[in-house]
DNA sequence: ATTATCTATAGATCTATAGATAATGC
DNA sequence: ATTATCTATAGATCTATAGATAATGC
């Protein structure tokens, strides 16, 4: 299965040479659009036209536009999992692996290409066709909590904190959108330490240190 | 200038004799619909269903849709812009100060009917009609920033740390829309001790009650 | 005469489908 | 024969305007 650059009826647009991936330009141009302007307000004929090719020809990609919001907002959402999964399962102090999934979270929303971590904000993340991404977030959600709790937070007290911590995680959507000129860098490295903050625990250095370490023995 | 309650042809809809006040009907119906669905997932048509009248009359009272929805952000964000006001010309420590004005935002979020808050998180308030609502936020905001930097954060830190405080303040939009259901005063006042936290203050029940007896004072 | 609505509609979309077409692969 | 595109379009909107109409006010 070769990935033969030119099987098919070539492109319109000047595009023909460069067919690399159609798919990936349409999620890219999508998420471009969707982040900027939102989902509804966002036609497939300009998502289309951003990915070089036809209005129409979207279609043969994906079986409807909420299919391309619905795989922007998997890719967002699942790199952030698979660090908490391996977080959560630690045996560090509780701060520390609170620190350190604050920083890849924030980090992996703050990097993305395009804001991708607006698309949380959209309305349309309601829709009945996006339960599986709404699940994912909750899981999400739901390894900050237990990293709350484990950080000595009184159980009654637990779940608001939690909100409290991934909604100032998820913040940097919105500041990033109000700031595209955002010290990316020094957020992330700050919001970690606020959310630590948030559980009544002054970072230190060391905890950093230790975060920092942690995430680095995860990529093995 | 009587209200006459039947000036004007009747209206189509059965809505005859309940004609208090149109126009806070419309901005009633498209505050809940803009939150729920979003600005441009919402027709006009639905708007004026709601608030029973015909979709035309809707331009007798706004001259286009995004002025339904200019007025819903300015009614909005202006109440915390008088808080906000107020609070930083006080004398108080700036914590309680702080604790105040985030427990004042909060509440005024969290207690809004429909959800308000969540039309910031729209990607329509970019537009260039709506430049008035982003210059009063950005006030808010700065408001927020003199507080954060009157607590001691070195002036370095204080412009990330403000951005952290204000996205802690807003995310009760989102926390709210997950959780309709939220036991809204209880998470208000845990935002309010989350905000100063990410100060570096602990909250104790004395800055809690000071802050209390500031704002209302600020009633007269 | 003024006010607040109504009916009707122009003009401009927008999503998704049907069916044709121009490449490569066998 | 298969793949990835294209052209054309059906059918369903959606916003805003034009002009009529049914109340009250003077």
């Amino acid at each position: 299965m070769v990935k033969g650059a030119g099987v098919g009826r070539p492109r319109a647009s000047g595009a023909a040479a460069n067919r690399p991936d159609a798919r990936q330009a349409v999620l890219d141009a999508a998420g471009e659009l969707f982040t900027g302007a939102g989902y509804a307000a966002t036609t497939t004929r300009a998502i289309a036209e951003r990915a070089g090719l036809r209005q129409a020809s979207l279609y043969y990609h994906f079986p409807a536009k909420e299919d391309i919001l619905a795989a922007l907002l998997a890719e967002t959402v699942r790199p952030s999992l698979d660090v908490a999964a391996r977080l959560v399962a630690g045996s560090a102090a509780a701060a520390v692996r609170l620190w350190a999934l604050a920083y890849a979270d924030i980090g992996l929303l703050g990097g993305a290409r395009h804001n991708l971590g607006a698309l949380y904000l959209l309305p349309e993340v309601a829709s009945p066709n996006l339960a599986r991404f709404r699940a994912e977030r909750a899981d999400l959600k739901a390894a900050y909590g237990r990293l709350v709790a484990a950080s000595g937070i009184a159980a009654s007290a637990a779940g608001i904190r939690t909100d409290l911590v991934f909604g100032l995680v998820e913040s940097i959507a919105v500041i990033r959108r109000d700031d595209p000129g955002l010290d990316v860098e020094a957020h992330v490295r700050e919001g970690a330490d606020g959310v630590v903050r948030l559980v009544a625990v002054e970072p230190s250095e060391a905890l950093r240190n230790e975060a920092h370490a942690l995430l680095a023995s995860l990529t093995d």
